[in-house]
DNA sequence: GCTTGACCTTCCAGCAGATGGAAGGTCCAT
DNA sequence: ATGGACCTTCCATCTGCTGGAAGGTCAAGC
């Protein structure tokens, strides 16, 4: 299996499933053309990958995790901790976007949006110590 | 003013200070030793790009709002379309991240996180086809 | 057998937005 | 004059790719 059919069936570019072996995630072996040759197990591998981080793991995560779906005699607690710990980080991001959305959300009702200069969203970056009603 | 009275004033970092510059978003004078002078007008560039970042607008968006900022001839309306167009990136944003929170809360709370290996976790991973209940 | 086009290869550069650290100059108080 | 807290520049690094150049390979069609 060559680099552009496992591009098509996981859905990742080829450009990331090169990189992915530079970064030592996948190791295929080479024809003699040198061309990468794929097994059905390095296929399933960057599945994996790719659906990991479809979800937002990071690339380490995504390796810990592969570690961890290749080790039979892994704790699932183990598993569970990478998860848990990256809906921790996901909440933060959750928070802080809805803190800016809210700000923003506000400034841009509030601003007429003419060919005036007057602008509360301005008027708001220049006063950091504002509070929105 | 020197860099760091700058930096505790603004909350940002010298070394963001001295990014800043670099990219042209202030061009502070040089003292006779080389050391960066900040006027008042300089500090408060900054106060508005750390406001303007900690909204989550990106360096681009925050030069174009600087711009529209000293210019008493802009229209609203420029900054409105910066603003709402942010927001718009804002709300995608936060829809990936609650896809992913909502698939990953899922997981997390069907995994047993015990010393078995049996994980539904790394069973969904597998199976990237699999929609969960 | 030759061309064409779709593959594949490596390597290098660049994106955002900083951040870390090395090596060295300056300023001020003691 | 010495120490420590500043300041300077420059270069490397982070994350996770992505783009492009320059070139090798393969299979189909003529």
């Amino acid at each position: 299996m060559n680099i552009g059919d496992v591009a098509s069936q996981t859905g990742l570019p080829a450009k990331t499933i090169r990189y992915y072996e530079d970064i030592g995630l996948v190791r295929p072996k080479r024809d003699g053309n040198g061309y990468r040759a794929f097994n059905s197990a390095e296929l399933h591998k960057l599945a994996f990958l790719a659906r990991s981080r479809s979800l937002g793991f990071t690339i380490e995560d995504c390796r810990a995790l592969l570690a961890l779906y290749e080790d039979r005699g892994r704790a699932s607690a183990d598993v569970k901790l990478v998860a848990h710990e990256h809906l921790a980080r996901i909440d933060r991001k959750l928070a802080e976007l809805e803190a800016m959305r809210s700000t923003l959300s506000y400034l841009v009702e509030k601003c007429h949006g003419d060919d005036r200069p007057d602008c509360p969203i301005l008027d708001d970056l220049a006063q950091p110590d504002a509070v929105p009603s």
